[in-house]
DNA sequence: TCCATATTTCGAGTATTCTCGAATTATGGA
DNA sequence: TCCATAATTCGAGAATACTCGAAATATGGA
């Protein structure tokens, strides 16, 4: 990832209600929401939405598409995992040995669900 | 960490100026880094480095600590740890299968060092 | 075709952020 | 004490971001 996808995508989730709609969009999954629904769960209206979701949308935290009458919008978690990569490389780049730590309470974030493969 | 503390993160870092002062931070190691030397590494004056190391001090991401007439500044990676943390929450809560190519790869970006233990 | 629904685009107002020069505070040494 | 250095705080200007109501676009169905 450049630095500059790096610094659209953290100024995307450095805002309330886009880190609300980003979240939202992970824990609906693969089929994502339309933005009605999205306007409706976080109570925001939908041109003000529409605003946020183009901002998530060009920084490629999330895809748009067309659904009918909706749009369904979904989290890109590829373009999470390259921010987070990005922010390791930063990190372990110069200090490796400060970057077993992190990888552990990563992959222990991970174990929450109870999946022993995680 | 807290919704609030991690956009606070997010934000101090999704500013071009202030992810390369942090950034700079993290390669620096434990010593850190006076304002004066980072001041003159990314050719920033001083007071408006001054307004932005505050908002990362604030953010948590960095700390200062006075040595004789300098200031050092040194990356706090337990807070960094604790963002990545978070997102990679929001990532597995809903979706654990997803959780594990972003962790392997979180895992891989750390073996760049070749260190075996990482 | 005509209408209702879903979403976006436009334009403006307010608020926040970024940057800067000048002034201020704090420290160490002569 | 007096001066030089290091960094911060203050105040203001310009730019950017956020939100909203109103209008426009796109789709599907009667």
């Amino acid at each position: 990832m450049e630095k500059q996808n790096a610094l659209n995508a953290l100024a995307a989730l450095g805002q309330e209600t886009r880190l609300d709609v980003f979240r939202l969009l992970v824990k609906a999954g693969q089929e994502g929401l339309p933005a009605g629904a999205i306007s409706d769960a976080l109570d925001v209206r939908p041109n003000t939405l529409s605003t946020h979701l183009g901002a998530l949308s060009r920084s490629g935290l999330v895809h748009a598409e067309r659904d009918g009458r909706s749009i369904h919008y979904r989290a890109d978690l590829e373009t999470m995992q390259a921010l987070v990569t990005y922010l390791l490389q930063d990190c372990c780049g110069g200090n490796p040995d400060l970057c077993a730590p992190i990888a552990s309470l990563a992959a222990a974030s991970c174990g929450q669900g109870g999946s022993a493969d995680c």
